[in-house]
DNA sequence: CGCGTTTTTGAAGCCCCTCAAGTGTAGTGG
DNA sequence: CCACTACACTTGAGGGGCTTCAAAAACGCG
């Protein structure tokens, strides 16, 4: 299954050939957005429905004094403002961070889809509750954890979620975020966080070089983070 | 208009008598609550929808080590987990902060109101995004923001959500939150709050005293802030 | 009035930031 | 093929913001 969407919806819900069908067919015709674009910015009157088939993207809010804080990231089947048309005005950015292809669903199209298959709604609910819970993990993280328990948490978060939709291998997957990144999304500094790093190499937990995170000792890095995966609800748990 | 519920949605959406009777039964029957007690478990199954129609409650998540993690506080009006019976648990625990009467609602009769009121349905969707870009707010202020931003930003959000119900007069409102609880959302100490607290009551910001918020400058603390209120999502702005 | 809770204040220390410089590493153009 | 540039990573020194530990004062409630 090459639709990164349907991969992950399919892993709260087991999708009828029909609901298959309207799925693929509302995605297919992904763009290739570049590197560091920004899908829609803050205070943009809410656009489409934007689902990330392929790279990696981010929410983000600039502050006044020039610096930026990350809220999620969003890999390949991520959806983003299912229902925010009921907005009037977007809160914060979202932009790629490596070049990627993302499709758009109109809204029109999404309400039909709710109205008339139940068990996609489901499906769009979960992955709704599960983007909440997520932002709740990341509220925790930043209020009571150090930075090392920190790093470690959201980098088992992230290969979690990696191998939710296959792209990891034996302990590692393709992580294309500078330290500069993390440090946005952590409330950090890169050199803080580059230091962090180290600490977690040198204790042989984990390396991160070259837009890959190979993890050595996965016990090491759950047990610093405090990691628990229940937040991301997954139905299906699979060995690593 | 003495529905909390009922006062908070029709500030987003002009609800039908149809509407407002339906809804104002469905929370008929309210249940008087005491203060520190908890509503709903981390780990329990999801209950019904729970609406706070008078007192406040939050959200939050313990730690291995004792620590405590408050996500989201809720207030008169507010309604938590309205699609949380699609997950299998509960990822963060609900206790009251002060006595409270909390309706519940059985997700059926949710169901049923969301498949044939539409108008409930976009209010709905409206108190859910409207969570979201708080919690969305909260990781900036912990991510980017130092102390006393923090604590100022914070009593922005309560001040501008209690005028919202009306809770307000003339620059000040009852926040029965102590130093402690206050911390706990936001990822500091109490020693910490207190001394905050002291530096805005003694630069005329603020005067935080016997569960009673005085803003003496709004301006002020607006601007120690950097609050902007858009991520409330209100349509109507009424005069302090 | 007495007791538990909350608030307040102080002193010492650590975690992370700021500022600063230097080291790769990949891509570009001569 | 090598200078040149841009960017990411790395490391160090010093400082400040918040914590930890500790204890006293004030408050609220039976």
């Amino acid at each position: 299954m090459s639709n990164a969407f349907l991969r992950k919806l399919s892993e709260f819900a087991s999708l009828s050939d029909e609901d298959t069908a309207l799925l693929q067919e509302a995605c297919s015709e992904p763009v290739v957005v570049p590197a560091r674009h920004d899908l829609i910015r803050e205070g943009d009157k809410p656009g489409p429905i934007f689902v990330i088939m392929e790279g990696w993207a981010c929410r983000y809010k600039l502050l006044p004094e020039g610096t930026r804080q990350i809220t999620a990231f969003l890999m390949p089947g991520d959806c983003c403002d299912m229902h925010a048309s009921v907005l009037s005005a977007m809160e914060h950015s979202i932009a790629t961070i490596t070049a990627a292809r993302v499709a758009t669903i109109n809204h029109a199209r999404m309400e039909e889809l709710i109205l008339t298959r139940p068990t996609l709604t489901r499906a769009f609910w979960w992955t709704q509750l599960v983007d909440e819970d997520t932002l709740r993990a990341w509220i925790v993280s930043m209020g009571r954890r150090d930075s090392l328990q920190r790093v470690a948490h959201l980098m088992c978060e992230l290969y979690v979620r990696a191998r939710n939709i296959g792209l990891t291998e034996d302990g590692r997957f393709e992580m294309p975020l500078t330290q500069a990144v993390l440090a946005d999304a952590l409330g950090l500094t890169s050199m803080h966080v580059n230091r962090v790093l180290r600490k977690l190499r040198l204790g042989g937990v984990m390396e991160l070089t070259a837009g890959t995170l190979i993890i050595a000792d996965i016990c090491k890095l759950v047990s610093i983070a405090g990691f628990d995966d229940n937040y991301l609800h997954r139905r299906l748990r699979r060995a690593a």
